[in-house]
DNA sequence: TACGCGTGGAT
DNA sequence: TATCCAAGCGT
């Protein structure tokens, strides 16, 4: 017997049908109304914020949101762009295959769909980047479409008003979970505004249902709630299972000429796929070889260190500084898809990862 | 199916 | 400071 067929939530309770009409009043009375996504239907704009909204916060997404909308007004012009200029403007936002997914996207839509996003989730799951949750958060929001998704925030909120055991991360759990959001959806005889019902899952979860101290005396469903009436806010969802995080350590190489340096192009998968970066090396003698290759002269000299945590790794970046010995740029034919000398003053124009571009400003002010 | 994949905010 | 993890997806 699980918890989810014992809990207040099992289908036909009371709870499970007020559940939509409930969480509609309240999002248009408390739900957040003026983010930069919102007030529109365009396809385009939903989309674009849902996939930087992956795994990342509001705030964080505001200002690349605002980039990517005055670059790339519409569908056409982000198809037409290369992957570089695409990549330069997603740094330091992270998960840089989304950056990837997100051209391919453009593109199908232009090719595939003469440049109109299809009007349903399951279409829309089929495209680059769109997964199932994803795809119901475009079609609810763009074209009113009557399908749930699935985020942090909704599992939160699940887990605790019907008394979910379990992390949520596994998939046993997930899936009772979709089951579930699925039964609470507004129904079809309603004629509910399911844009509102979506927006209202998020923003229950974002304000009030939050991992920290949530604002039960304030929530709709508190009267219902089986983390509030047994007092396991704190424990519902489950955590995530505790896994040590291991450390990796790396050299990176600083070629200069003046005030360029030497930076190059990332396989496509992997840690920072796609993006540039520094030349690396494994120890200190495999980078002084790397560097005598790239025709300094000199040893490399130390840098300050500076450490990197991922979310699965931790990274000891071991940085080391050189000046270019071969005289012009030109010479050592550094000039091709893999490589390019760039100008401190020029590294926006480049997708670099974020802790490569923190070294590269100080360098730049150094130099100053 | 579990795991790899970034960065910064919150506590 | 350390830890958790945020509007998840692809493999």
């Amino acid at each position: 017997m699980s918890a989810l067929s014992t809990s207040p939530g099992t289908p036909g309770s009371p709870l499970q049908a007020a559940f939509a009409e409930r969480l509609i009043a309240w999002q248009r009375q408390h739900g957040r109304h003026d983010l930069p996504w919102q007030n529109t239907r365009d396809p385009y704009r939903i989309w674009l914020s849902e996939i930087m909204l992956q795994q990342t916060q509001v705030s964080t997404v505001i200002p690349y949101y605002a980039k990517f909308l005055a670059r790339f007004p519409d569908v056409g012009a982000l198809a037409a762009a290369p992957i570089d200029d695409v990549m330069a403007l997603w740094a330091g936002l992270g998960y840089y295959s989304r950056a990837r997914n997100l051209h391919r996207c453009a593109q199908a839509v232009v090719e595939q769909h003469g440049g109109a996003f299809p009007a349903s989730a399951d279409e829309l799951a089929e495209l680059p980047g769109i997964g199932r949750s994803t795809a119901a958060a475009i079609a609810s929001f763009a074209f009113g479409a009557r399908a749930t998704i699935l985020d942090g925030n909704v599992k939160r909120v699940l887990a605790r008003v019907f008394g979910i055991e379990g992390f949520p991360g596994e998939k046993r759990v997930e899936n009772a979970m979709w089951v579930l959001a699925e039964t609470l959806l507004p129904t079809e005889a309603t004629d509910a505004d399911v844009s509102a019902y979506t927006q209202g899952l998020m923003d229950l979860g974002a304000t009030l249902c939050v991992r920290g101290k949530p604002e039960c005396a304030r929530c709709p469903f508190a009267g219902d709630c089986v983390a509030h009436a047994t007092g396991r806010q704190r424990e519902l969802p489950g955590a995530r299972p505790k896994k040590a995080v291991p450390t990796r350590r790396t050299w990176m190489l600083v070629l200069r000429d003046g005030a360029s340096v030497l930076l190059e192009r990332r396989p496509p998968s992997g840690i920072w796929g796609g993006l540039w970066s520094l030349p690396e090396a494994a120890d200190e003698a495999a980078l002084a070889t790397r560097a005598r290759q790239w025709g300094a002269t000199a040893e490399p000299e130390r840098l300050a260190p500076l450490t990197h945590t991922f979310t699965h790794f931790k990274l000891d970046i071991e940085p080391r500084v050189v000046e270019f010995g071969g005289g012009a740029v030109a010479a050592c034919d550094a000039r091709d898809e893999e490589t390019a000398w760039v100008p401190l003053g020029e590294i926006e124009a480049y997708g670099v990862p974020a802790p490569v571009r923190k070294l590269l400003d100080a360098l730049k002010g150094s130099l100053l």
